[in-house]
DNA sequence: GCGACAG
DNA sequence: ATCTTGTCGC
């Protein structure tokens, strides 16, 4: 289908592509290679994506991209996607290395209609994909203080509460992270590949690499 | 009408 | 998202 322009064929295209959303791992489901994706604003409508691939046990950085873009959808909450998914993409097709799991900074299922942008990066790509962000989309009792504690993320459904994620202590004593499904990954493996993706900070090494590489690129030529 | 509201 | 230095604390 076309990429939407109005907010009504943003949110019908939600509607439909929500139903293709796997919440379960495949058995064989291996992830060595990880993606960080980010989008960093020089102005309202000009924008870099960036995509960092790294090896998931080691944490090294195995290939960057940034591009520059501009973007004509408006920032609204619930339709992040729209704003962001097209320079993403471009980045993402111009990486060297297959990635395994697309990590994006926002929101998965935990979405007003379940189906934020790591939901659309991985329908789109048919790759496994969650949602890390920074800010909840839902209610939530805070996690344990130690690192790995986590609770439920939930949000008002059509037969009431529904977990839509996880609020995820990653470092003793920091504001959890907000941990949700986008595609072909269950959560409980979602939340473990956040925390091996978090060995040192409140945040994964995938976005904070990709967050560097994004204002570098907003605010230098 | 008022407050909420990923980045 | 962005505006943005030093500073308090482990």
């Amino acid at each position: 289908m076309e990429w939407p322009r109005t907010v009504d064929d943003a949110v019908a295209l939600q509607e439909r592509l929500r139903t293709q959303v796997i919440t379960t791992s495949a058995p064989d489901l291996r992830i060595d290679t990880v993606a960080g994706l980010d989008v960093g604003y020089r102005s309202n409508d000009t924008v870099a994506g960036v995509c960092v691939v790294f090896d998931a046990k080691t944490l090294v950085v195995l290939d960057e991209v940034v591009v520059e873009d501009t973007t004509d959808f408006p920032y609204i909450a619930g339709l992040f996607a729209f704003r962001e998914m097209p320079v993403l993409l471009r980045a993402l097709d111009r990486v060297t290395v297959a990635p395994d799991l697309l990590v994006a900074d926002g929101q998965g299922l935990a979405h007003p209609r379940r189906f934020g942008l790591a939901c659309h990066l991985g329908v789109h790509t048919s790759i496994p994909s969650i949602g890390v962000a920074k800010n909840a989309m839902g209610a939530f009792e805070q996690p344990g203080n130690v690192r790995g504690s986590m609770s439920d993320l939930v949000m008002d459904g059509d037969n009431g509460d529904e977990v839509v994620g996880r609020a995820l202590r990653t470092q003793d004593g920091v504001k959890p992270v907000f941990v949700s499904v986008g595609h072909k990954i269950d959560l409980d493996r979602a939340c473990a590949e956040v925390l091996r993706l978090a060995p040192r900070y409140r945040l994964p090494e995938t976005t904070r690499r990709a967050d560097t590489l994004t204002r570098q690129a907003v605010s230098s030529g």
